[in-house]
DNA sequence: TGGCCTTGTGTTATGTTATAACATGGGTCA
DNA sequence: TGACCCATGTTATAACATAACACAAGGCCA
């Protein structure tokens, strides 16, 4: 969400939480409705600015006395990629909220601290136009956009 | 390899495998040794342009008579990964032979074609530095690229 | 209002990808 | 020769993801 710039510093995080379901709720008027554990899965992945596998969703729920099992939470997942409300970050098989509200959401970039763990979702224009003319030098019409940077943050880097 | 500019023209592979493994032998000198387990594996995944699973690696050993099992490709792979002989696809969970020559090749961009399943290996410094300075723009020092880019490939535009 | 269609969920089982942990064997060099 | 390193073999299991079928709730319209 906008504000949250840094989302490893001081950050009211109960904000990022209430606007990312707000947000959901906004998109899924009419056909594709946020269910019951459509919003608890979107709620579980925006405890925290850290990706989370959805394994790790699965135990969470069952903490809760939640039944729920690895096809509901694929399920909810999906779901809520397709909505754009999630990304899924390849290079770790897990999923993080989407801080994006523009509309190139899913053109997203992330950097990805090793240290922390924390993902910074970007969405440079930037970069997407490199990306794109990088791409259409060779011919090749993109559909969808897989970039990950692992390395340390900058807070991490201050900390060691 | 440098005359493999479009992988799914025409083009003589045969010679593609045998600088990948002329290569391979080059940089193997010393104490990481190709071993002939570590040189099947480089042979299978040059046998196309396209991405291979691991377990497609042991199938075809196994056609081969090797008994090979799991922990076998991993290990081979890792150590290829290592030596820069190979990339792993993270959004296929697949690996390809590393076609390029430069010293940064274990930064190179993927094109991978959803019609053909062909993966082009770019190296485009001037994508590089676009994505470093982004990262660099939030401080971000950057240890691992994982740059995917899916769509349809030129040839594939064509025969549709 | 009763049938039926769509959408979402429950449940069981299984498929796919990857690694842990320990044993074995073959060099090399002090 | 025996201690060590490296590679490989072997067994088992962890981690990630989906197929396939059953069922239930709500809309809609003949």
């Amino acid at each position: 969400m906008d504000h949250a710039i840094t989302p490893t510093g001081q950050h009211d995080h109960a904000h990022c939480v209430s606007s990312a379901l707000a947000a959901a709720e906004a998109r899924c008027t009419g056909t594709a409705k946020l269910t019951q554990s459509r919003r608890r899965v979107l709620e579980i992945v925006w405890e925290s600015h850290r990706p989370v596998g959805a394994y790790d969703i699965l135990d969470r729920m069952a903490k809760d006395g939640s039944p729920a099992k690895p096809p509901t939470v694929y399920r909810a997942l999906n779901f809520l990629l397709e909505q754009g409300l999630v990304h899924r970050l390849e290079s770790m098989n897990a999923f993080i909220g989407c801080g994006s509200t523009s509309v190139d959401g899913h053109a997203a970039q992330f950097l990805i601290c090793r240290d922390c763990n924390m993902a910074l979702e970007l969405d440079d224009p930037t970069l997407r136009k490199a990306l794109d003319q990088a791409a259409r030098n060779s011919g090749f019409k993109v559909d969808r956009r897989v970039v990950e940077l692992s390395g340390v943050c900058a807070d991490c880097q201050k900390a060691a």
